[in-house]
DNA sequence: AAATCGATATCGTAG
DNA sequence: CTACGATGTCGATTT
């Protein structure tokens, strides 16, 4: 395809608002946060409805190079090729596309207002250990979710069985000394305004082997317990099996 | 376009190891270290010769569902539609894409060695301050970087004229409350080791206000440094300004 | 294989 | 606007 056609797809899909593929040979210049340089290839460039613009490589699931949503696109044909400028505001960055060589463009009008559901985040093992207490331990209490510790949160506070004050830190990934760290200092902050030593459980689906061995030293308990576990209890709770 | 065709152009793409672009309406289910629904709607699907697959919705940059390079795809017509059965093993994941109706699908052989640079990053900004000391404080001397501090590293270690230790930490972004701490545990393990107060210098391009204070309180320095005074000055020495 | 750290990280949320 | 944590973070590097 002539750079000219291409150019003329690229004015009118942006003029209408579509979405815009061209697959062609490119080469790009980045600067603003910072700085790179990307030589010629094939790719594939996207400009979508929104203004956001993003090219692929034949290879890797990420972008190379791209700009979020808002950035002001300029195009031009100079004697380098079909150049794409597109310039963002704050911060300061531009992104340069020349294109040399076009082997399609086209726009398309997508309509997508599909509902998009994820679950099985950390906000959701916590969800799971509030509906079912008892998955941590029986006879478990929650009092308070989200305390303001310092100018931190604690994901649970709650009282067991015999009536001692309990911390709970989910990690939805395995868990690391940074994690015992973080929990052992939330322990200390509890102890200062509660005036009384808490429990310390650290819920995650695994443990490092540096950080079993500081769990041991610092009295911080593990409990293994994972998002696939987290959205088994909530599927069963509200019936969100529907989804598998 | 008809499903089976578009089936077939999937099928050969897949065959020659091609990069496979189909525009359509589509829904998609994703197992594994989560689990996401995402309703139907117009989307843009790539899969490309490293057999990474994703799906792009018309609005924001990032892809909405994904496969990374190295699955395996297996795909087919049923009565639901088009349906792209994605799995990987480790970590255990399905991707499953049913595609309802096709506007487009080509495939394409992309050629793409083109070399990528960038510039800028933390790396580049420790490697401007090796060059040139200077920039952080007329007289000052590397001693050692990436010297190991307990488990961690402190970027530079270095002597002022006057002789006494600098530790220097680096942040390519805004530094914060976090970052004073760190170099504040630095200093303490160094004065542990080598019996001697260090001064602490913080290099960032910007200074949170609330990190400000506790910089006064700690008695941490502040230089303003930039990613983007970092690749000037690696540019001069260098003569990377080629690229600009 | 496990752990750590950086990223043009992005994104959401609370203050 | 700023700060901070979560992310299917991803990716590279080192142990």
């Amino acid at each position: 395809m002539d750079l000219a056609e291409a150019l003329e797809k690229i004015m009118s899909g942006l003029g209408y608002g579509r979405t815009i593929i061209v697959v062609g040979r490119m080469h790009a210049h980045y600067a603003g946060r910072s700085t790179s340089w990307l030589a010629e290839g094939d790719r594939l460039l996207i400009i979508k409805s929104d203004k956001s613009i993003l090219t692929h490589r034949p290879t890797g699931y990420e972008s190379v190079n791209w700009q979020p949503p808002g950035v002001v696109i300029n195009a031009q044909i100079t004697e380098e090729g079909l150049v794409l400028e597109c310039n963002r505001k704050s911060p300061p960055e531009i992104l340069r596309i020349v294109i040399t060589e076009v082997y399609s463009a086209e726009y398309y009008r997508l309509v997508d207002n599909g509902e998009f559901i994820i679950h099985a985040r950390e906000e959701d093992m916590k969800a799971a250990i509030i509906n079912s207490p008892d998955i941590v331990e029986p006879g478990l209490r929650i009092v308070e979710t989200e305390r303001r510790i310092g100018d931190e949160y604690i994901d649970i506070l709650a009282v067991d069985s015999s009536g001692q004050i309990v911390i709970i830190e989910i990690k939805r990934k395995r868990a690391t000394c940074r994690d015992v760290e973080q929990i052992v200092n939330y322990a200390t902050q509890v102890e200062k305004e509660l005036g009384r030593k808490p429990r310390k459980i650290l819920a995650a689906p695994s443990l490092s082997k540096e950080a079993a061995s500081l769990n041991t030293v610092l009295r911080v308990e593990y409990k293994c317990f994972s998002p696939r576990l987290a959205y088994e209890i909530l599927s069963k709770k509200k019936g969100l099996d529907r989804f598998l």
